[in-house]
DNA sequence: TTGGTATATACGTGTCAAGGAATATATGAG
DNA sequence: CTCATATATTCCTTGACACGTATATACCAA
C-alpha cells in the first residue's frame, strides 16, 4: 500500500477525507458520522497518516485530524495527464448540442468560438 | 470492483491508461510496450473495458483500445471537492515563500498582493 | 483444409489488506 | 490512586484479486 491511488481506492477512507473537508474532527466524531467501529476509524486514520494525506494534533486524550494537501495534488496531476484528452470530447459534445439546440443569447456564459 | 478508484488503484492498468493518451493502441502493441505478459494484457483491457475506462474497436484479428472520458471526469469531480482546501494551502505556503524570500520584479508573473 | 497470428478465457495459487474482537495505552477527573 | 473517556494496537479470519500457465476462440492467408 504505498501508492495515492492504493489509499483512496477504499471507500471508508474517502468518507473520511470528505468529512474533513469541513473542518478538522477527532477519531471520535468520525466515528460517530460515520456510523464506524472506532477501532476501524483509528485503522483507516494511520493509514491516512502515514501516508500523508491527513496529519493529527494533539489535544488532551483527543486526536484532531485534519487534511494535508500534497497527496491530493499528486493524485491531481496525474488526472491531469487525462484532462486534455476529455475536454477534446467535451469540446467536440458541445458543438454537438450548439448544432441540434443554438445556445441562446445569453452574456453571462459567452460559448467558445468554434475553431 | 465497483468504483473508478479501485480500477486505477493498481499500476499496470494506470500504465495502460497512461499510454492510450497518445493513441488507440491495439492489444500487441501494448504487451510490447509494457513487456506484459498477453493475458495479463487482455485481463486488465476487460477489467477498463467493463469499468468504462476504455472502449475497443474491431480491426480484423485485432482489437483496438481507446479512451472513454466519463470516469475520468468522476474521478475528477471527487478530487474538486479538496481543490478548494489546497489551493488555500498553496496561497499561504506563496505568501510565506514571499516573505522569507521576496519576489524579484519580473513582469511575467506579478504576484498577488497580501490580503 | 492447414497453419499462423491476435486476443480472450479458465484454472490454480499466493498475497495482502479489510474487518471484527479483544486488549493496550494515554489523558483527565475526583 | 482509581475510574472514566479517548484512541491505538494486536491477533485472527476471510475474501478478493493479481499473476502465471495453459488453453480456447477469432480471423486471415494460402
Amino acid at each position: 500500500m504505498e501508492t495515492a491511488f492504493e489509499i483512496i481506492a477504499e471507500p471508508n477512507r474517502r468518507a473520511i477525507l470528505s468529512l474533513l473537508i469541513t473542518s478538522q474532527q477527532s477519531v471520535g466524531e468520525i466515528e460517530r458520522q460515520l456510523r464506524m467501529p472506532q477501532p476501524m476509524v483509528s485503522k483507516h486514520l494511520r493509514v491516512l497518516r502515514e501516508a500523508g494525506f491527513v496529519e493529527a494534533k494533539v489535544d488532551a486524550q483527543r486526536r484532531l485530524y485534519q487534511l494535508k494537501p500534497e497527496r491530493f495534488q499528486e493524485l491531481d496531476e496525474w488526472l491531469a495527464q487525462f484532462r486534455r484528452f476529455w475536454s477534446r470530447h467535451v469540446d467536440a459534445l458541445e458543438r454537438h448540442l450548439d448544432r441540434i439546440h443554438p445556445p441562446e443569447e445569453t452574456k453571462k456564459k459567452p460559448r467558445r468560438r468554434i475553431q
